[in-house]
DNA sequence: GGAACCCTACTCGGATACGGCGTGTCCGAGTGGCTTCGG
DNA sequence: CCGAAGCCACTCGGACACGCCGTATCCGAGTAGGGTTCC
């Protein structure tokens, strides 16, 4: 019951293109040493981001990422699921069936009372995350982080980006 | 990121232990049955409920398990947790601290905004499953399954236990 | 008839095997910008 | 001097290897109750 990493890291490079100039990209090269991780691997997560069209890509020399839409409409759910993807946690097996006292072709319709308190619970989480988008997490980082830790960031990454 | 089988197991052995009368105990064998799944495995699923210390064991013949406090005592939360241990669905590796404009001892202390937003998603979840009990539970199933079938079930179970 | 014994059924924990998936790497196809070469 | 061809860097997708963990099974130690046997 664990995210996978390449979770974290689509949010982290999401946070850092929430800045970009317009017409600028960032590559997954520059992107993989900011952050110091596999380039490949992560990769991997853009492309996720991709097909669930949160980032546009630019293909080619000085291609790269880059949000397809405004920070404000992306929210944290967003990321997850296109990374982690859209079922939901908990898988009913739906095992009440195999109640021997069970009368045929009772109880097969309708959700199981236990799945349904579980995928409340997976609505909470979504509902959570759905409400925070990248525009509040820029805030929270202009907020915390140093500014010259940020705009010597923004340079290092734009140096290396198309 | 899916919750294991054994967590359903275990809310619907927890959810016939509800009705279980003072005194008795149900096997692992007769769960077993009645829900379909396999023996030995199930036991690892019990074991972790009794690690936990929500239910209570006797060993022996005519032994097993039943539960260690009140339906109402015992939330949703308490369960998976007890299979599915207590760590946060999403692990923080602190990648921030990877960038390569951040001044060193920078960013070391307090939690990363990011992990932030992840961690208060799972408290969501957590206490969506903490406001359910098996109370609650008992009072759902009676509402939706016939009495009958329940009352089928009670007995198919005490039938085969201690 | 009562007590001691054994047998059985169960819990509990460890050991083991297997498969799937997360993690990580590598490679080839396609594409756009830059450099270089030829007219 | 200018256009075209080649080169390079990057995206994108697939293929592949590795290791962990969830799944599943098996076995042995310990324990309590019931049946059996012996006094």
């Amino acid at each position: 019951m664990n995210l996978k990493n390449q979770v974290e890291w689509a949010l982290h490079c999401c946070a850092v293109m929430c800045s970009l100039p317009d017409g600028r990209f960032l590559s997954t090269k520059a992107l993989s040493e900011f952050h110091g991780v596999p380039k490949e691997y992560l990769s991997k997560a853009l492309q996720s981001l991709s097909r669930a069209g949160l980032v546009e890509t630019t293909p080619g020399a000085a291609g790269g990422y880059r949000l397809a839409r405004s920070p404000a409409a992306v929210s944290f759910l967003d990321i997850v699921e296109a990374v982690e993807g859209r079922k939901s946690t908990f898988l009913c097996a739906n095992i009440r069936a195999n109640n021997p006292c069970r009368p045929r072709g009772h109880c097969d319709d309708g959700p199981c009372p236990i799945a349904r308190v579980m995928w409340q619970a997976d609505e909470a989480w979504r509902r959570s995350l759905a409400s925070v988008s990248l525009h509040d997490l820029s805030g929270e980082l202009a907020r915390t982080v140093p500014g010259d830790v940020l705009a010597r960031s923004q340079n290092w990454l734009l140096d290396r980006a198309g």
